[in-house]
DNA sequence: TATCTATGTTGACATATGTCGAACCAACCG
DNA sequence: CGGTTGGTTCGACATATGTCAACATAGATA
């Protein structure tokens, strides 16, 4: 087979997106799926859990490592799942344990966001 | 009365708050303190109404030159003030119109939080 | 004073969100 | 195989949130 093309792999990732807040007007489009990842980090469980992650040695932590923020496992639970579809963790099962890691383009994206808007 | 004494003043700004995301795990009250603002970008309209803010010359903005976002007025205002609550945006009345304008300090402080965790 | 324009506030409503317990799945261990 | 531990998913619930129309307020202007 000649032809065979090879595709250019489907990003899963989210988009660093968007200039700076004090470049312009951000579109609706843009605004639509920056206040996602802002969102995520608007509750304060999930706030302690993300920086829970991103302080534990290594950028990971196990679930176990985490737990402790006041509320239920599930509840845990579903505050991580938040925080992995809007981009900012990753999973990934080893054997017993599920490790989140921070993912570290789409934070720095965000602090751009902010900073290069502030230096102004 | 000579006792008088000269209370200091108390500072309606929201302090600067808190470590590098990474640097430790957030307490209970910082975090409750930290995603208010992170919060207040959660929101797709909300988020238009800051970029416009501080995208508009001299960092800030009559409500009528950012009202443009698609939904009703008191929406806006009512996502303002949201804003305002949250510490990035202050107000001020001039005559007939209200000026919006960039809370620096904090804006640099979010900022800051997200990308000295990226850096790590 | 009356009246117009620019914003803010109120009240009501539908939807989204955070939370839990119960049930479920996945890996290990006896 | 059955039991135990770590983690997710489901279903239900109370509360929070975004939205609008209607009303209220502040300043300009006549």
């Amino acid at each position: 087979m000649s032809n065979v093309k090879v595709l250019p792999v489907l990003e899963p990732e989210i988009e660093p997106c968007c200039p700076p807040l004090n470049e312009r007007p951000l579109t609706a489009e843009e605004a639509e799926r920056t206040a996602v990842m802002f969102k995520a980090l608007g509750d304060p469980v999930r706030l302690r859990l993300f920086s829970s992650v991103a302080s534990h040695e290594g950028g990971e932590a196990c679930v176990c490592d985490i737990s402790d923020v006041g509320v239920s496992q599930p509840t845990v639970s579903h505050h991580l799942k938040k925080l992995k579809e809007a981009g900012l963790l990753s999973s990934e099962r080893r054997g017993t344990w599920v490790y989140y890691r921070v993912e570290p383009t789409v934070l720095a994206a965000m602090g751009a966001l902010l900073t290069k808007a502030a230096s102004t």
